[in-house]
DNA sequence: TTGAAAACTGATATCGGTTTCACTCGATAG
DNA sequence: CTATCGAGTGAAACCGATATCAGTTTTCAA
């Protein structure tokens, strides 16, 4: 059922359904009759061939890595809330970690005309910032630090930093480093840095046999810790790139006789729920995901109402959590 | 630019234009100008357009309660995966577990024309229904049975009877019962009645006062089983409906010494990655939510390409796995 | 050499809406 | 009594694509 035929059943014109799904000047009288005709045919308009026409498509494109992960999920939320109340839906895209889905998703993103995108981004390279810079619509990276566009992230360096320098005062002597995807500048590279800066500023020399780069899961971080452990001397205390990765060296350690934090500390980063839970109770470094994604897509309206030339780069601060797993006497 | 100003700029008719962007008949030559000049322009067809005129949006819609849960955003991605393959996007509406918006957004659905629609239902209301039989797209509801529509759901009674099961041949005298929204058949009914039917198996009659309803999260969990525990005789055991319900509780025991399981078995449902790593282990059924969401898109798949009138429901079994927290000696 | 099939072409109709525009009508002000 | 104004109206143009169709050119087997 299309708006001709529609109004021809309505007994109006094509020009009063379309006034009436707009509010325009009608007279009551048509007003009753279109409502009534809805009611009994289920008539909704087409909201394609309303873009065509009008050219706003109250859709946001969001692409992500993976869908079951808790930050991601989180830092999702905050965006669904935030443009979800200026009515704005969301197409959300799963590239499933494949990078060059990123590209090509940002090309389909154009081929829909959303109004604005919102990329959960993971690596940066070469073909992104070119494909990124040819978009004209409004685009908001959630998650990393891009140069020349804009930004919501993370003070992942910091974070890491934290965290580590948290167990070095503690005494560690023999950190180890159980790190993620390089490639990934946020979680693999900053978080690195932060680890390694904070090595340098407590005189210790980093032990190039203490590092292993693990998934994004407890499963790999189970496995990595298996190696970390064999070496000699045995790491008094393991930074872990995320969560995840930490709880699988915490059931390592549970499995392997290793007490925590006697024999040895481990930290994380993201705070996950599950956290407080864990066999023993992990100190991580809270960061402001869902708040991520909210700043992110308030950005993005920003955007939308008037695109500017300045890129804006927002960095979101962190906490640390303490908990068991680092709860050594001084 | 649009497809006649593009057309202009390549130096061919509209008509090559289109056939170019859908592998129509067209000589090489005209082939390469119009690759010349895509590149150069960035020119890409309008996707409305497109739909207005053909009919099909490879879109499928799905509503969700929300976005950062496990059980949920593992639905989810199997969901996406299976579509994915067949050239589908998803578009996804949370709902923020509002139900009327389930309501409202199956009624945006229809008019962004999606070719079908995927329901990660919670309640069922006579509105729920008379919406959905009015629907002329096919639509797959996963996680629920509705009578007269196509699902697929778990067996959350027979889960919840195993896991009660499995505690009172453990021994157990006073099971409580933790569970969730009661206007969830799924989650809230079926695992309260297999839970019932367990007990009046085994000769136990229940008791009133060991009955809780949580949220489904840890919190809340935590904050029941201030309330169970306070009772007298205290549980021994206590089945939760959810894993994260069941986090709760065993956090809740670890701080007040309750000891697990000597004192209290705890039993969770949906095997959640966390369960092997919480401060006791948490015994569960694992329920296929992955495997739902392939099933619910390989349904909807085959509803597409023939709408049939007879519906199926499919019922995905259950496992059982054990963990400390039911590790009691008969 | 011929005839039919296959490849190729572009003007035009069409999809389902919105926007424009010229016009009617009744109320109110001068 | 008339001029003005704003609400209300529907025909027609338009948005940006695809489908149709009538016609031309190329290919290739008989």
């Amino acid at each position: 059922m299309n708006i001709s035929e529609f109004a021809k059943v309505a007994g109006v014109s094509k020009s009063a359904v379309s006034r009436y799904f707009n509010n325009g000047y009608l007279s009551e009288d048509k007003r009753r009759k279109i409502e009534q005709a809805a009611e009994k045919t289920g008539y909704v308009p087409s909201y394609n061939a309303r873009t065509v026409r009008t050219k706003v498509t109250k859709l946001v494109g969001v692409i992500l890595p993976k869908l079951s992960s808790e930050s991601i999920s989180r830092v999702t939320e905050g965006i669904s809330e935030v443009l979800g109340k200026e009515g704005f839906e969301l197409l959300l895209i799963n590239t499933a970690n494949d990078y060059n889905r990123e590209i090509s998703s940002l090309e389909l993103l154009r081929q829909k005309r959303v109004d604005g995108v919102i990329l959960l981004a993971s690596v940066f390279t070469d073909l992104h910032r070119s494909v990124l810079s040819k978009m004209r619509i409004p685009v908001v990276i959630v998650g990393q630090q891009f140069k020349g566009f804009n930004c919501v992230c993370h003070n992942d360096f910091g974070a890491a930093y934290a965290m580590t320098s948290l167990m070095l005062e503690k005494g560690a002597q023999h950190p180890a480093f159980l790190g993620a995807n390089p490639d990934d500048k946020a979680a693999g590279q900053d978080r690195r840095s932060g680890f390694e800066k904070a090595l340098s500023d407590h005189g210790i020399t980093p032990d190039k046999s203490l590092v292993e780069i693990a998934k994004f899961n407890m499963d790999s971080g189970y496995e990595k810790a298996k190696l970390l452990f064999s070496h000699n001397p045995k790491p008094d205390c393991v930074f872990c790139a995320t969560d995840n990765i930490a709880a699988g060296v915490i059931l390592y350690c549970h499995e392997n006789g290793l007490k925590i934090p006697e024999d040895v500390m481990i930290g994380g980063i993201g705070d996950s729920r599950m956290g407080k839970v864990l066999l023993t109770p992990l100190s991580s470094v809270h960061l402001h995901y869902k708040t991520a994604g909210m700043w992110g897509a308030k950005m993005l309206l920003s955007e939308l109402k008037e695109q500017g030339d300045v890129h804006r780069i927002l960095q979101l601060e962190y906490d640390i959590v303490e908990r068991e797993s680092t709860n050594r006497k001084i």
